[in-house]
This record gives C-alpha cells, structure tokens and sequence, in this order.
DNA sequence: CGGCCGATTGAGACAAGTCAACTCGGGTGG
DNA sequence: CCACCCGAGTTGACTTGTCTCAATCGGCCG
C-alpha cells in the first residue's frame, strides 16, 4: 500500500487548474489535497512507499519507529505550519500517526522536488528546515543519552509551554506518548510529574493540563545544573 | 575564536586560480583548503561562529554536545568523504574534534551556499545527505531511547564492521568515545564486550581491533530478537 | 625496564523498570 | 440526569540493569 491513497474524506484544493498556485505562498504547489485524520489514525506506516508529503494546517502528529519487541519511540510531534514526510528516499522509515483531530495538506512528492529544482528559494527553505530538525535531533539525542528522568520531563514541559506561547498548556498526547518520546516508562513519567508537583513546579489539576508555576525552578531541573543538589 | 582561523598546518589548494576549479569533481569549489589535526586537536567549538564547511580527506573525527556537568553525547563519527559543518545557521551547536589524525577540506560556507543558489543538483544533493543524516538521527534516537546495553554495543559493532567493509576490523576510537556515543559508562561497555569475546560472537585479541565471529549471533543480539532469551 | 594511561574486573548503590492494585474522570446507557 | 463502566493515569512494592567507585591489568612509549 502507498501513502496517502485512501483518504477517509478528501477536499481536492487547487488540484483543477495548475495555473491557480498553492493557497500557501510559502509552498505555492499546486495538486494539494487535504485530508483529515482521527486520533489515532495513521498517516503512513514503516514500509509503505512515499509519494507524499505533508504540511500539518492544524492537530498535532506523532512520527515513531518501533522494535521488534513493541518498544517505540516518537522522534517528532508535528505541529501547525510543520512540514514533513519529505525525509525518505523511497520508503519510510517510520510511521507517522495522529494525535488529535487533523487536516494535513498532501503534496505529491515529485510536485515537491520539481519544485527544489526550479527555486533555489525554496529549495534554500528546505535545507534550512532539515538542517534546524537535524540540530533538534541531536539535543534530542543528548536528552535520550545522557540525561535523569526529571531532566527529560522537565525539558519536554518547558518545550511544550514554549510551543503554546504561554504557562497554560494543554497537554495533547497520552503518557504513553510521552514515554515514548522520552525513552521512559508510564509510570516514571507519572512519579516525576507528581514531584513537580508537589514541588509546586507546575500545577496540574486534570491528567491532561498543567500550568508552568515556577519556571526558574523548572529549568533549573532540566539543566544538569539539578545535580548539583 | 572563529573557526578555521587558526590552521597549525595548511596547505592551500587552488585557492590561487578561480579558474582552475575544485580538484574533487563532485564538489567543484574554490577556494578551498585543507587543514590537518593531530588525535584530539578540535576543528571547532560549540558557541563559534560557522565560517566553513569540511570534508573529510582521510581520519575519524567525533562531533559532540555536553552537559554542565560534563557529561558528552557523541552525535556523530565522521569519515573519509563526509560532508559536515554546514548544519549551522550561524552558530556551532557542537564540538567537532579528532580521533585520529585527521585532514579535512574546508570550504567556506559562503561559496558553499552560493554554490547551492547556482546548481540545483548540488542542493540536491546536499538534501539528500541531509535527508539521509537525519534517519541516521533517528535510529540512534530508538538506540538511545529504547534499546539495552548490550543491542547498542552490538549494533555499534556492526555498524563497525560495515564502514570497514570487512569482518577484520579496527577501533579507531577510545572506549569513552564508545560509550559517549551510546549513551552508557565505559565500564558498561567493556563488561559487554568481554561478555560477547566468552560467547564467540566477537574476537578481540587487542583492545582497539576486532574480528565479527558470528554476525548472525550478533545480529541477534542487535534486535531486539535477544529479548526472547 | 619502568611508568603511565587506557582498559578491564569487581562489589555495592541507585535510578528506572516491572508488576499489580487502585483511583479518577469522561462517556454511555438506562 | 444519574450511575456505572472503562480506560487512562497514579501510586506502591519489589526487581534489575546500569552506574559508581575502587582496584587491578596490560600495552605502549620513552
């Protein structure tokens, strides 16, 4: 099965008239469609052939690969305005799953790279992109590597109220997702949140929302300055 | 300090005639000069402002991220004909030092860039090394995140032998460099190694050389397949 | 040949994982 | 509209893989 061939509900944008342009400058690729996903409903699996890629209009997205034995790990949540699933030569290497609710803009891949070739600006864009995912990918390594369970939950919440623009912040995904992504388990994740708590780092009166209450405190945990204790 | 100002030993290369042009056809830029470094000479520094980009000519160079409190991840180990250093929008976000003796091209990241504007299957190509470093990323990400000491040695190990193209082959690097990239101690490292020479999947007469006994043993034990024991 | 640094081995400590019980909150059906 | 149910989340007790600290080994260079 190849990507992006069974959509559950469509909406073919610009697709009729080339001369028309994407409704996106940024992008400005024509033959867009959007598709919209459930939670939990996958995008692409490991395996399939790629012949699209995505922009995210809005919800959030996992990407993640698992082990033989069940083990995940989610390198990337995608967001609004995000653009992926170019990252494969011919066939995917990981699976790319939704969170919440979301509309993501399909652009065949061939479309995308004739694009490179002609402009030097966009092609430019995506170096720029891939090479700010690569500099992420290697914090996230150190994180993975080298950091305490509270230094990685830590980061992930500050990452995530930097993300939202605000202390208040809702939390998308499950801690199973968040897990996941941070080389732990359920239950470390839950024992290091309840510590925070009760350290009145962040309050958290529902499982799925949490407040940034001493944002000091809060980094101070993240850094390895925290060893210092 | 800006990067590459600094040169103990250099030697310039068509730096005289623009017009003689790259002496390496796929790259084909001017102004290019190779620099040497001795075992544990840093090309560059985490804080630096970029000014080139570098080739590996010949030797093994580590790139690196650490931690207030010193703890390293090794995100990466360079070889002959890598391209790195370019990953930077201004600022070096990692360490990049010797291992062995080492000669580097170093192309300034100027004419690097101009050099995509003008060919776009130059920054093509550039996307795919891009496209391809991050998969990298992100199977060190599952390695990290999800797999046990003795599945990263193993696959380290491999991966090893693979580069070298042989089943004969040789440890550039120290047992901490090992263990920094793997996100373990180099006792644990060790204690894994011994573990593989008593069980005949490896032979190790000396620290820094080792010879693949049983791939498919060690694949297995890269897997995660080895849980099943 | 001796010294030194990297590598190896051992013993004990500790962070995080596992397994299991329990709670909470949201959604559904009566 | 309320009560129940179910799955996600939380907490606890115990296990274990890896780290830490410390001692010893061994190859290489002067």
């Amino acid at each position: 099965m190849r990507d992006g061939l069974e959509f559950s509900a469509l909406d073919t944008e610009d697709a009729t008239d080339p001369e028309k342009g994407g409704s996106k400058p940024t992008l400005g690729l024509k033959m867009s469609i959007v598709r919209q996903l459930k939670p939990g409903e996958t995008l692409y699996c490991e395996g399939e052939t790629a012949t699209y890629c995505f922009e995210v209009l809005n919800g959030v997205l996992k990407e993640y690969q698992v082990l033989e034995d069940g083990r995940r790990e989610i390198s990337e949540f995608y967001r609004k305005d995000d653009l992926f699933g170019y990252c494969a030569v011919t066939e995917r290497l990981e699976t790319v799953e939704a969170v919440t609710s979301v509309a993501v803009r399909c652009i065949p891949r061939d479309a995308f790279f004739r694009r490179m070739e002609q402009s030097p600006a966009f092609s430019r864009s995506i170096v720029e992109t891939l090479i700010e995912r690569l500099a992420r990918a290697h914090s996230r390594m150190l994180l993975l590597g080298r950091m305490r369970a509270h230094q990685r939950v830590a980061s992930f919440l500050l990452r995530l109220a930097d993300d939202a623009g605000d202390d208040e912040c809702v939390i998308e995904m499950s801690r199973q997702d968040i897990a996941d992504h941070l080389g732990l388990t359920i239950e470390t994740v839950c024992r290091v949140l309840t510590d925070f708590k009760k350290r009145h780092l962040i309050d958290m009166p529902v499982a799925r929302r949490f407040t940034v209450r001493d944002s000091r405190g809060l980094e101070a945990e993240a850094d390895t300055l925290s060893s210092l204790n």
